[in-house]
DNA sequence: TTGATCATGTAACGTGTTACATGATTAA
DNA sequence: TTAATCATGTAACACGTTACATGATCAA
């Protein structure tokens, strides 16, 4: 239920139309929740039912008309109580792994194509992290304290894709060299 | 559809009852692919459909009677077909981090309370993990060798589990202290 | 006698994905 | 004229979660 409540954290920062949610989880909170068009306009719906949000239709002359939503007062309640209850960790759920964990039974070759496929992507997502991370940087004290929580998240994004790559170099160096790990991880 | 070949992954490595395999996605492949008993026990019923398994009844005379899977001919080539299609990188998806995104909207303390029992859990699960690295050493190497592709996912999640309390950790000092992050993460 | 473990299932509900559907503007 | 962007939606299907449902054995 929390792409409700992801759609409230944005309407909090300013009103927008479901278009422009939908770009948002295409980039900066998209980075650990993403949400297609068919869903935010959906969830958009259920949520004016609930009353938690309202929208302002814009008629443009050129342009489809435009719903323009906005948090109401109930929508600001919902998010706070939000934060009052504890969220489930999510569960890791990749398919990668499971084929690792069956790797015996795949021809190497195919297995080791995938892992590099694998490690070509994450890296690439590494270098936007970075390039985000240093925009941040290049920022004055004041911007960069303003944008210290999603920021924060960023560095979550980093961290976690270095450590995939790590893992996946260390898999795949491992798995061609026929070797057995020497010792317990990162020690 | 991934948790059809996770079935048969582990059906591959010995026959079991759908019981048994609820145990292993408890622990072991678990780790990274969970599944409860009622997907459990619809997914075989769907793949006996599909005769990608088999299965013999078991009329025990104390217990209910016990039904044993076992691969077919076509659920082996289900899986290596599976092995050729790269699978989808799983999207990252944590409510948490949109709790940091929005931080701003909640009360510091509250947050801060979650994000410490997050702390604690990942600790916790970094230690089981750890017991379950220093088994896998204890064994003799033509063991190691036998077990090296479970071990290689387990690396995984200790890696995981590490990053995910160091962020954490890196969080709390910042949203404690009020300071800002001095320098991009891991430089 | 209470709870844990063995052993199996169905049903309702919520959420996510994919496909289908429309229609104007603008840049290549 | 073709593709991309702006702008909105519905419908079918797949998948996951929670609740409901049964019934025996065994240890505390």
């Amino acid at each position: 239920m929390s792409l409700k409540h992801a759609i409230l954290v944005l309407l909090s920062d300013q009103p927008a139309s479901g278009y422009e949610l939908v770009q948002e989880f295409r980039s900066g909170i998209g980075n650990f929740w993403k949400a297609t068009h068919q869903q935010v306009y959906l969830e958009l719906k259920k949520m004016h039912g609930e009353k938690l949000v309202r929208y302002e239709v814009e008629t443009q002359d050129t342009r489809p008309e435009k719903k323009t939503y906005s948090m109401t007062a109930a929508g600001r309640r919902a998010l706070t109580d939000w934060f009052l209850h504890p969220a489930k960790p999510p569960k890791v759920r990749d398919p990668l792994l499971v084929k690792v964990y069956g790797a015996a039974l795949a021809r190497p070759a195919v297995l080791i194509a995938e892992l590099r496929a694998r490690l070509a992507a994450h890296e690439k997502q590494v270098e936007n992290y970075r390039r985000m991370e240093q925009h941040y940087f290049d920022q004055d004290e004041p911007v960069r304290r303003q944008y210290l929580h999603p920021y924060l998240t960023l560095r979550r994004g980093i961290r976690y894709e270095c450590e995939s790559t790590e893992w996946l170099r260390e898999v795949l160096q491992l798995l061609e060299s026929g070797e057995l790990p020497a010792k317990p991880v990162g020690r």
